[in-house]
DNA sequence: CGTAACAAATGAAACGATTCAAAGACGAGT
DNA sequence: ACTCGTCTTTGAATCGTTTCATTTGTTACG
């Protein structure tokens, strides 16, 4: 009792053949109710507990399914690292969490880490260039899952978000609202922003009279929206954008302090203001922010489906799905 | 190549016998610098990645440790097991996480999980009543570690954080700059609540002519703040305490809303305005909020090595750190 | 009573690493 | 040439499970 017991033990503790404890575990059709149940007795007794190592070592393969994100904190993250979890239980299988922290070398780190732990299969958030070990990866039967970013499809399978989509449609919700002269707030210099700003722009060349101006900010915080903001607020009404779209809720949400702060502007009647990402914060904002709401669930969800399909493949069948992010309208661009 | 090689294909490539390759990985000094090339070379071209359930089988244990939070999104979990995921790698050993979601099966399963995969140890953020399973797990030899919470020193080991020292760091902090008639805002029906309020009172009881008034929030959101907050606005400003210290950081930026919304009352001058926890958006309030940061690090740390202490005691001494939170001063509770 | 048909139980082999007692290689010292 | 000691290398045994070809047991039927 002292130490865990194993399945010899339970065998010898029911005066049965290991085999047949293996088989009440596995396969209980195959075993008469009788022994099945003096089988039990004595695995409760005895508190045994199967060893996964020495499971997963028969079986040549883990019920693991390693996950690799670059930021656990990132609600983003967690939400999508949330919903794989959910769905690999369903399958029976266990997800494990590693945080590359944008970090190549802890992401290799992890490669290794799940490589050894012989993982089903690979959902990665890739920081550096890992196209080459992903093909490693799969020669050696481990398929990968590229999750918020396109991959090439015939070297494996991805999930990920349309960016210029949810662009167009923050600036075609402005637009439809009434307003023309819109402005446009994030750094396009991250691959991400820069292509919502292209779905901005397709909206608005949709529309004539209607115009975007690109107002780039320090960084991606609510203090670098604050500046904006300010910046903002000091222009004469004439010269002020109608509406504006923020590439993400931190700067939107910096924007709307000043705007309510100095007072001298309205939201959403003055300005209508939209973020990105519909973080928890952007409905408890003081004036509820509107937002595009990415489907992070759905990702986790398919990732592990197409992991599923990779398996099933045997890692010759990729598949890109790409979710259409969501409009989510609050007070900020609500009324006319 | 197709596949994953075993250190016997190894062996057979290098022409030397397995234990010499086992050797070259775990005690390259015993092997003679000629034939440590050689399998190295082996390993290389064969594309070789140890099998760690054979390696754990062998061993009786794995590297892994278990961690179980109740809410992953939550910034006070992800950091604490940031923390403990960094201290735990300087141990050789990994971490994996399981988010309980506040729900007892949830944990439950983790445990099971945990157990199978014959884990080092186990930190938990218990949901339900974990004391019985606790103690099976240490006669079975898996040593656990309760995080924050104070746990019974006779069974195992704890780190947690001092509330009622939170509590009276910030009702101090607010009596220093001056004001005598504080209020407390949270729900005193959840434990910890109940210790920082239990805290604010004793700071309150060492001035003489200083009181604190308790306003019963809805919830712990932003919203139920903002509702506090109106409350406030209304009253005369003689009746208005000259100093708020909310329960947690979302209740004190919904006050801070009301508050700077309404135009009325200006903070810090005429209520100073403090939070709890010092979440990231404290610092990018309005007006930057004075709040009370728990040391998210020292816990997640300190849990690994507590840990390791009981490993090496074998389990039988346990120890409790209480860790003391830390004032952050800023705009809210600024000036004289 | 014999035996075919089926169900249940058995136990050895295998998975891939580590360990360790034993064997082998080599030089130095006598 | 022989012995002793040191440094390398060897390979069988082991961990705990699953698998599967075999054996054992039971029932039904001619």
């Amino acid at each position: 009792m002292s130490q865990t017991a194993s399945i010899k033990d339970v065998a010898t503790h029911a005066q049965v053949a290991v085999g047949t404890v293996s088989n009440v575990l596995n396969y209980p059709d195959r075993v008469s109710q009788r022994t099945k149940e003096r089988v039990l007795k004595s695995i409760a007794e005895l508190g045994f507990v199967r060893n996964d190592a020495a499971r997963q070592l028969r079986a040549g393969q883990s019920r693991t399914i390693g996950l690799i994100v670059l930021d656990v904190g990132n609600p983003f993250f967690s939400s999508v690292a949330r919903a794989a979890e959910d769905a690999a239980t369903a399958l029976g299988s266990v997800v494990l969490v590693g945080d590359s922290g944008q970090d190549a070398s802890r992401e290799a780190h992890y490669m290794d880490l799940f490589q050894e732990q012989r993982v089903q299969g690979l959902l990665i958030s890739p920081v550096g260039d890992v196209g080459a070990r992903i093909d490693t990866l799969r020669e050696r039967g481990v398929p990968t899952v590229l999750v918020d970013q396109l991959a090439d499809t015939d070297r494996c399978s991805s999930v990920s978000v349309d960016d210029q989509e949810g662009g167009y449609l923050a600036a075609k919700h402005l637009l439809d609202l009434g307003r023309r002269r819109l402005a446009f707030v994030g750094t396009p210099s991250i691959r991400q922003v820069a292509s919502r700003l292209k779905g901005a722009q397709r909206a608005v060349g949709e529309v004539t009279g209607a115009s975007i101006e690109v107002l780039d900010s320090a960084g991606q915080t609510v203090l670098s929206g604050r500046q904006v903001g300010n910046s903002l607020v000091e222009r004469s009404p004439e010269e002020r954008p109608e509406a504006v779209f923020c590439s993400n809720d931190l700067l939107a949400l910096g924007v709307m302090q000043s705007l309510t702060m100095l007072r001298t502007v309205k939201i959403p009647e003055d300005i209508a203001l939209i973020g990105y990402d519909d973080i928890d914060f952007a409905i408890s904002a003081v004036v509820p922010l509107s937002s595009i709401r990415q489907p992070t669930e759905a990702l986790g969800r398919t990732a592990i489906e197409l992991l599923a399909e990779e398996q099933e493949s045997g890692g010759t069948k990729h598949r890109s799905v790409v979710f259409t992010p969501e409009l989510v309208v609050r007070q900020s661009t609500a009324g006319a």
